[in-house]
DNA sequence: GATGAATGAGTCTTCATTCAT
DNA sequence: TATGAATGAAGACTCATTCAT
């Protein structure tokens, strides 16, 4: 009679491997952004992504086409979920603006900045030229509709006499550009130059608003 | 004491394969600086750069060790002299506070911006993982030294009376982010976009200024 | 006695997995022909074989131990049968030697050239440094009989009187080559350049039957 | 003062390779013809034709753009200055017509199934499905004008009286065929079956030229 | 028996680097 | 100095084979 020892070591064969068809999809896509973001497209290798995800370099090819698709794979799956649900409520609130600028902010930053989203940023910028059509659809469908939520914001709080007058087109650009390129940042240079040093969140965002509410106050004489 | 037309005769007996080793140099630099821009390290050949250069593929290593080395070298001899140009007269100026931010920013955006730092910017963003030494000598040669002086702008103004109180810390980091994640854009995702929707430079930094003198002014109480 | 309804009955009685599997076998035989013939041995995956046998890859490891095992396999199948119909009762007619020529090609024709054989022959010439065991049991099972068979026809023949003397060996071999060829190309190049130019076997056979049979004919001086 | 022991010993660091452009192409199109005939396409590794070609595997590529481009250039440049060179003098000559037919059988064996050409068209017969562009270029500039050649020798043949009339476009198809089926088989089947059996060319092109002549004899009564 | 997910050895191809000329 | 032929290590990709289900 085969002792609980005997079973044990019997279990503990582990197969070679395992079926999980479901999951591998979005285990090698993890591995993939992780190395993607932090080494770049080229200097990453298919078999450091498939160890990552804990297959083997064969088994990325049964999902997918070559190391080309998994990255366009990657940024779109990646993108497309989370930015439907940023910014949606916003435009139809009824808040006051300066609450509205709020939301906006820390909601970027929670809803986009702290998530994947920041390295899939970094990786975009770094790659563009390589593969414009990816540039061109985050351009779209990231910093497209997020500005246009900000401009939107921004205008009706001038309309209603809340802000005072400022170019829409030019300020979504400048007051985008913090929370931006602390999110491309936070994948690149933040990471090898003294890490405490890099502000929290918090502040920084209280600071950024804080400024570009005062720029917008009105009853200022903009010189 | 030797007269700048001295200096120049001097140079010009030089024989010419001399000065054709200096000008290889500087031209294997440029070549490199081009495409490692636009194409990132891995993807660059350096028989690309070499033929960019005009010279053969062995040539590039006669003077330069390897591609590593040729990275390296492009950073720092690019950044060097340009960085010290920058900023030297601002600190020790007696001009009112809201004329050195002017000075400032549209120093930096000529002095920077709009050179060739602007491509090894995107450039270190993108490769900072790859090589930390790199983006920590970016991060001290050029990102530090540039936010002590607009630093040093705002503590003269605050001390002075002429800003109000602010988090300078902050300050810098945030009213430095629009002109330095334009000039990564202008060679990464800019070029992929339309480029004729970027906005020109001096309505951008007109209107950077304003929004930061706005934020600066005093008798405002900060919320 | 078993009538040939009782046995009809018998293989019908069989499970239908029984039937199945030798049929699965037979499906896997001509795909695997097929794709060999066409593409190649390297250049036809078992998978493709598989596909068009209508199982899976692992399917395919259950009726035949690996690929060279599939190959030797469908040779010596297919070879087998059809070569042991040929030439039976050739050699022991009494027919005149010059209608037996005309069973042989027009028999050889239809058994070996018009049929699967001639893939093969074409799959073993073009894979023979890669099987030599392959070729020989081709060479042994399918040339050397036909051969033996029309020597045989030759030999009787002359000693008949109904024929010149030639030399029957070189005889049997220039003889045998316009069959051979024609088939090895209707698998090769004869697809690849207007088919409709290929010229049809009946005339054909009959051209080939009357030069051999002018070649010959007894009461000609051979020059 | 360096022994002479010395001095060889010197010489013989033999360096690591040599510069000689122009003869590589040719020892890769002589090394890989030997090696697909042997193997066929996709069994030659291409290492292993550099290796035969005493370069390395990195060189090849400075010579062909890849397997494919070098498979092809083999093929082209094989063919075409061999097939020029044949059949030029035949068509213009005045001698009798069976001594053109003597001149035209030894005259394809020496100049085409003795040479090179021969394990060209057992590749191409291999490989005729996977490079159909390959097999119309071999049909139209090796099959058709050699056909050409034999035909044109019995159309005058005929026309003067001293051949039969004949149906040359099967003709010269069945009497083709010895020759071209000879050739295949030399780098095919032959060496793999006992290759002294293979009956010398001498005495296998004089028994073919007897038969044909014997078949165009005139004076017969085609049955 | 049947499936197809998983594996990993094998091959083509690229390109940084070396070195004979 | 300058060249570019030659090298070989490295990486993307394929596919015969295995095996958990």
């Amino acid at each position: 009679m085969p002792t609980p020892t005997h079973q044990q070591s019997v279990r503990q064969r582990q197969p070679r491997w395992e079926r999980r068809k479901e999951s591998r999809h979005a285990e090698l896509i993890d591995a993939a952004l992780e190395l993607f973001v932090a080494r770049g497209y080229d200097a990453t290798r298919l078999e450091d992504i498939a160890a990552r995800a804990g297959v083997s370099k064969g088994t990325l090819y049964l999902y997918f086409a070559g190391k080309e698709e998994l990255f366009k794979a990657l940024v779109s799956e990646t993108i497309v979920p989370l930015i439907h649900s940023f910014g949606e409520g916003i435009a139809r609130s009824r808040a006051p603006s300066d609450e509205l600028l709020h939301r906006f902010f820390f909601g970027w930053w929670s809803k986009v900045g702290a998530t994947r989203l920041s390295g899939i940023a970094k990786m975009i910028v770094a790659e563009a030229r390589n593969f414009p059509d990816m540039a061109r659809f985050f351009q779209e469908e990231v910093i497209t509709p997020a500005s246009r939520v900000l401009a939107s914001i921004l205008e009706r709080g001038i309309a209603s006499g809340e802000f005072r007058p400022v170019d829409v087109e030019v300020a979504v650009n400048l007051w985008m550009s913090p929370i931006a390129l602390k999110a491309i940042w936070s994948h690149s240079i933040g990471p090898c130059c003294a890490p405490e040093l890099a502000i929290e969140p918090e502040r920084f965002l209280n600071a950024h608003l804080e400024f570009v509410l005062s720029a917008l106050a009105p009853g200022k004489i903009p010189s």
